[in-house]
DNA sequence: TTTGTTGCAAAGGGTTTGCAGGAGA
DNA sequence: TCTCCTGCAAACCCTTTGCAACAAA
């Protein structure tokens, strides 16, 4: 429910942003605030009940959804591109199980002391920085392996 | 001189890694220690003098390397996959410019707090992490705009 | 009716693979 | 000599583009 997501949270308004509502749209931003882990396109699409749009749709839409501040994209250990939903508005982190594929929003950010003593010993002005986080949650801390068949075989 | 770096450094030996001594390789090498930014495939084939390699060959030779740990795959702010040189065996990350490209590395890490308190709060036991910081170095601190020409442009 | 969107097919671009010839050790 | 390595060409895969048909407003 998109719609009606907590306060703080990016609203997928697709009319205040100037976007036509479509079912394709409203589709992909359901996938996404339904999917606990980072999707790539054709995760997506497979996930897209009922009107199963094109890749070139989803790829289209999502270019505009990480424009408007609703989605994120990442680069996922097992090198893929992937798009998640961000809950937060406002700075924040992504921390994933590298055995389950689960990912977590870690808000606030906690780096700037790290960046200011970064600035002053290399004379850099930071503007921007990335940070992912990988290991394993609370499910799957005592998996032997990654087990990449249970990452990839969730809905 | 990749060999005679100083020591704390990976030493890239071809030998004791068990790869054989080929030109390529050691063009590859010195055009990643030489480089003082994230170079593509294609940058690092037209820096290298001489012996000029196929795609094909600077591709496996850079997944060793990056298996070996001698040099580390960075997804730049363009979105292109790059390749830098570790001068630093130990714990660091990249810091870049984002108008010259320039990079340098950070040693040390700075952020345990910061992960135990993320473990605390998630249950996530964390065993790994991506950190990149952008920003402007001291000769681009006033530029204007991020001038794309002359980060491409530098040999 | 107007204009943004979608779907299909094709193009594009970076990366990988297969294989035969070449070169370290 | 024995492997490993390289180069070439082709295959691959993910992503983007062009364009005509479609649908939201």
């Amino acid at each position: 429910m998109p719609a009606t997501s907590p306060r703080g949270s990016p609203t997928p308004s697709l009319r205040s942003a100037g976007l036509r509502q479509t079912p394709q749209r409203e589709a992909i931003l359901r996938v996404l605030a339904q999917a606990d882990r980072p999707l790539t396109v054709e995760e997506i699409r497979g996930r897209m009940v009922g009107r199963r749009s094109g890749l070139p749709t989803i790829y289209r839409n999502l270019e505009r959804f990480v424009a408007e501040g609703w989605a994120e994209t990442l680069l996922a250990p097992d090198q893929t591109m992937r798009f998640v939903r961000c809950h937060s508005r406002h700075h924040h982190h992504h921390l994933q199980c590298e055995v389950c594929g689960r990912a977590v929003e870690v808000d606030g950010c906690g780096m700037e002391a790290m960046m200011e003593g970064i600035e002053s010993s290399t004379g850099f002005r930071i503007t921007r920085h990335q940070v992912q986080f990988f290991g394993r949650c609370l499910d799957c801390v005592d998996a032997k392996t990654v087990d990449t068949s249970a990452r990839d075989a969730r809905i």
